[in-house]
DNA sequence: ACTGCGATGTCCT
DNA sequence: GGACATCGCAGTT
């Protein structure tokens, strides 16, 4: 249990749009990299694309926890990502940080995107977003109140200003529109420019 | 603008 | 052994 806990006690949908707008902020050679999360998705015990469908396994523990904690997952053969561990303890729930704008600590990520020139290409998407703020399997089961990676609640955004929309990049239960972004937000996936 | 595909590790069947 | 909560590049239109 930790602070973040009794808030995010509540639906992995609820909680992946409570997340818009709250800060992710990584500690990176004594830098604090400050992100706003602008896109999110939820993912439960009772979606057969979430990886706690099946059951708990070593990969999935940290999911059947209290929330407040990461789960950091390998996908691809090559990239990782990043969800909060949301609902209440035994109940397996999950929201994938699938974007987030950087306001402070540019510089830094650019260090972990060396080829990437533009500030929205930097984390619009959940296996760049962990490239770029350097997270690994490592910060799996990681406490979200402390250090090196904290995630701050902030206020929430208006329901007026979310898209709600279909997952992306799953096969199954494709008919949940369970991904929730800040309108208008260019830092997120698929933005149309 | 749009489509296809290669890279590549871990987990579960 | 197959599927996978992805990305970036190459080729075509």
């Amino acid at each position: 249990m930790n602070s973040l806990s009794k808030p995010l006690s509540i639906s992995a949908v609820d909680a992946a749009k409570r997340l818009l707008g709250s800060y992710l902020i990584r500690s990176l050679e004594g830098v604090e990299v400050v992100c706003r999360i602008v896109e999110t998705e939820a993912y439960d015990q009772t979606d057969p694309a979430s990886h706690s469908y099946r059951g708990m396994t070593p990969r999935t523990a940290v999911m059947f926890g209290p929330a407040g904690y990461s789960y950091v997952y390998f996908t691809y053969g090559m990239y990782y990502c990043l969800n909060v561990v949301v609902g209440p303890e035994n109940q397996a729930a999950a929201v994938l940080i699938r974007a987030v704008e950087p306001l402070s600590g540019v510089e830094l990520i650019k260090t972990n995107r060396p080829k990437i020139v533009d500030n929205y290409m930097l984390a619009n998407g959940p296996g760049k977003l962990c490239l770029a703020l350097a997270v690994d399997k490592q910060l799996s089961g990681h406490d979200l109140t402390k250090e090196p990676l904290r995630l701050e609640l902030k206020q929430p955004v208006a329901s007026e200003d979310i898209v709600t929309t279909e997952r992306i990049g799953i096969s199954k239960a494709t008919e949940l529109k369970w991904r929730f972004y800040i309108k208008d937000n260019p830092y997120i996936s698929r933005y149309k420019r």
